[in-house]
DNA sequence: TTGTACGCGTTATCAA
DNA sequence: TTGATAACGCGTACAA
């Protein structure tokens, strides 16, 4: 069974090329007999017309790109990812677009410009995280490529972009604390120099004050959302005594490693100190104990952020709207009422 | 700055588009002056070469397709994908290639045809799991699309395939309890029906054999990889009151629900009962206790992966090549030796 | 409704 | 070493 060109099929079928073109592409005007004969060889050769010579024609690709950061391994091995990836991709595949999948460091930005943003190889591109943004925007300004933002940057506000609302879940996660009779509570945030950290902060201190809580600088530690570093901070404040019953970490992985660094040193989760997680990770159900955590909406994160680039690509339409989802508080077994008492 | 295409280059420079040609692709015959009139035109309006109209001359796209299972989130969310995602990424961007990430199960066969095996639009493709590889293998074997297995399937021996070596890994954990005493070691593994589930039983077995352990069926089960599993096998070993000082679990994700499962159940691990995990996910480090496991490359396993089938495109020779990567063991705190007295 | 002819931007062949 | 010219396979005005 050889491979046919539209020339072949044409052929076979007893009509022209734009025949046939017209059946593979649903054009209106073709008579029912000569669609119907085109479709016949089509089935029978299972012809496919080339992609390539399609795009070459056509000036496009059906090819969005997605740019991940690239981390350690710690940092990508938790899972948030491919969440996110899977949403981009099931949106792109309802919709008859490809995803190409790429992961960028700052070390390679000349990479960028080469490999990255090859021309004309892509229709659009899903930026992930702020961080990216960074990394790539500027190679990115010079072409005019429709671009989607993971994660709100005040800087390039003219971009669509899509988040969750970090204050809403942060001050979710404060005030379920605080309802259950919690007032000194810690909070582990990463660099506020990204915007999505600087609001979970923003939310956790807002909640904090208007309820009238325990704010206080040394219950703040600003770093990375690693495991690693969670584990670390836990273990300082258990060392230097600082006091308190409640918990929030700004991710669930930062959570883990609390919740090991506190069993460490000894303190019952939540029997002394209640923690209070951010993501959902799908590991956060088997953390010891099982982790109440603000859950945000990944896979549905990526799904909008394909949707919002393939409306930009097929609309011409750039719109710099910028999109919140709502997160939502999972009550698991590592929070409960503060000891009475305590305060 | 406009986009100019290969006849504007060779205009603006005084020579053919069949030097400009030459020069953008390296080719030999180029005079100096030729070469260095040609590059600053180049250098001067950043131009590229148009991908897609190359990949229709030269017909191939130094593109491949990486097909991963599409399971639940749980299954998704652990960690594992990205870190293999990441390691062909790395491998193809060095040799220059691009990555087509899809996610496929079995409901979608008809996409896969459809959408998937696009034609001529990528140069090959690497299957994640032997699950992926009975999904798709049926598509692609029509056409000649170069392909490398990650995990090797007994069926398609005449592929291409890397995988670590799954009976050692397990023989190593269990051989590691047995040399900490412990006598009555239960296994938790996946579908056998995968030939790296069977193996890892297998491994298990053959160690229990050579040292002269207790082997017995209601020590084994059999089941799915997911966290879930081991939680649920865990406790209901416990309920039945079968007997155990140890536990190997074939993956880190069922070791995580078996702990969870213990700790529910009030056993201390490893007190009561040491668990060995295998795979060594980022997330191991930071389980209650710290997991010991059995390490596999995960990064590496799919670097190697891409190496195979760019050696595959290139050379134009299909090997029939099965490799094997080495598991290690990882010793940290989730093993302890047996209870004097217990066996 | 159909068919012709041309363009999309390269690479490859072959003669000069 | 160079430069026409012919593919590569498809879409699409435009004319019929």
């Amino acid at each position: 069974m050889e491979k046919l060109n539209i020339d072949q099929v044409a052929k076979l079928a007893h009509v022209s090329r734009s025949v046939v073109s017209r059946v593979m592409n649903n054009h209106p005007n073709v008579s029912d007999v000569a669609r119907k004969r085109v479709l016949e060889v089509v089935k029978k050769y299972d012809y496919r017309p080339n992609t390539v010579a399609r795009s070459l024609a056509t000036n496009n690709t059906f090819e969005i790109g997605i740019l991940t950061t690239r981390r350690g391994d710690e940092a990508l091995g938790n899972g948030f990812w491919t969440l996110l990836h899977l949403g981009i991709f099931e949106e792109c595949a309802r919709r008859g677009y490809f995803v190409r999948l790429s992961f960028i460091s700052s070390e390679m930005k000349d990479e960028i410009h080469n490999f990255i943003l090859n021309e004309h190889s892509i229709d659009g591109l899903i930026l992930l995280t702020q961080e990216v943004t960074e990394i790539a925007i500027e190679a990115l300004s010079a072409r005019g490529v429709p671009t989607v933002l993971v994660g709100h940057d005040p800087i390039h506000s003219k971009m669509d972009s899509v988040d969750i609302d970090n204050y809403a879940g942060a001050y979710k996660a404060v005030e379920h604390l605080i309802k259950l009779g919690h007032r000194k509570i810690a909070g582990m945030f990463a660099s506020i120099r990204m915007q999505e950290s600087e609001q979970r902060l923003e939310g956790y201190k807002q909640a904090l004050k208007d309820y009238g809580a325990v704010e206080a600088e040394e219950l703040i530690s600003i770093g990375d959302y690693s495991q690693n570093c969670g584990y670390q901070t836990a273990r300082k404040w258990m060392h230097q005594g600082t006091e308190m019953s409640g918990l929030f970490c700004a991710s669930d992985t930062l959570a883990m490693g609390a919740l090991l660094g506190l069993h460490r040193e000894g303190r019952a989760v939540p029997g002394d100190i209640s923690v209070v997680g951010f993501d959902d990770l799908p590991i956060a159900q088997y953390t010891i104990p099982p982790l109440t955590t603000i859950k945000q909406p990944i896979y549905g994160k990526g799904k909008r952020a394909a949707e919002l680039l393939i409306n930009q690509i097929e609309n011409k339409s750039v719109n710099g709207l910028h999109e919140n989802l709502e997160p939502e508080l999972i009550i698991r077994e590592s929070t409960g009422p503060a000891k009475p008492g305590f305060e």
